[in-house]
DNA sequence: GGTTAAGTTCGATTTTAATCGAACTTATGA
DNA sequence: TCATAAGTTCGATTAAAATCGAACTTAACC
């Protein structure tokens, strides 16, 4: 299970080399918008995963934590034993310049995707 | 099969009813980023599907611009036996600002996504 | 040391999406 | 009318993603 490093790390990207449809993958869940949004709008602009509501249960939040940390859209730094996610603004902004934006605007809910018959 | 209508129709979702989500799941796929920036570049703004180049087959080329069509992305008219199709950029546009700006500058090849170990 | 709180990882299952071949429609043009 | 070109639809297969429960780590606190 390699946790034999003393202290848990987690790894970011460096955003020139994260590509278009990775981001479009990553904010293609409903469940994923929903925490950029929440972040975003985050008093202090981080928040524990923990703190996000969401109807799933950790294990799963933990994935969606990391497909987005995969993506370059957030940061996420330990403290103690909770972990403080935030998203990479300004860098984001710089790489793919709107796309939060889209994010905080989108307010509505988001019904799986269906082809007319 | 339902070819019974005399003539074969396409229908294009309002925009306003197309979701963030939706749109992002669009263009998760490098194939359909592809289509959609050689239909942005092409003079006139429009092209045959058949004309887009692809490595993939006729049907799963069909499928790939129907998901872009039912993300309110693109706009298909009949022209004899082709069909033109273009992208809805004013309305798309309006809708989600930025994002077209995105793909045409979103030259890099796409990689299929993956977690490091 | 024991307990709890917060996450992570694994393994398995289910869901959703991509892909193709084959059979079909429809319009065009010889 | 027959053939062809351009797409679509179906059915099946394969490949990715989402989801969960369970076992685990790690830090904090008593």
């Amino acid at each position: 299970m390699r946790y034999s490093q003393g202290v848990k790390s987690y790894s970011h990207p460096v955003l020139d080399e994260v590509v278009l449809p990775t981001v479009m993958q990553a904010l293609a869940d409903p469940c994923r918008v929903a925490i950029v949004r929440a972040l975003l709008l985050a008093k202090d602009g981080e928040m524990a995963c923990n703190k996000v509501p969401l109807k799933v249960v950790k294990a799963t939040r933990s994935h969606h934590f990391a497909v987005l940390r995969d993506a370059g859209l957030v940061f996420t730094r330990i403290d103690g034993t909770k972990c403080m996610t935030s998203v990479r603004r300004k860098e984001f902004n710089a790489r793919f310049p709107g796309l939060l934006d889209l994010v905080l605007m989108s307010d509505k809910a988001a019904p799986r995707k269906k082809r007319k018959a």
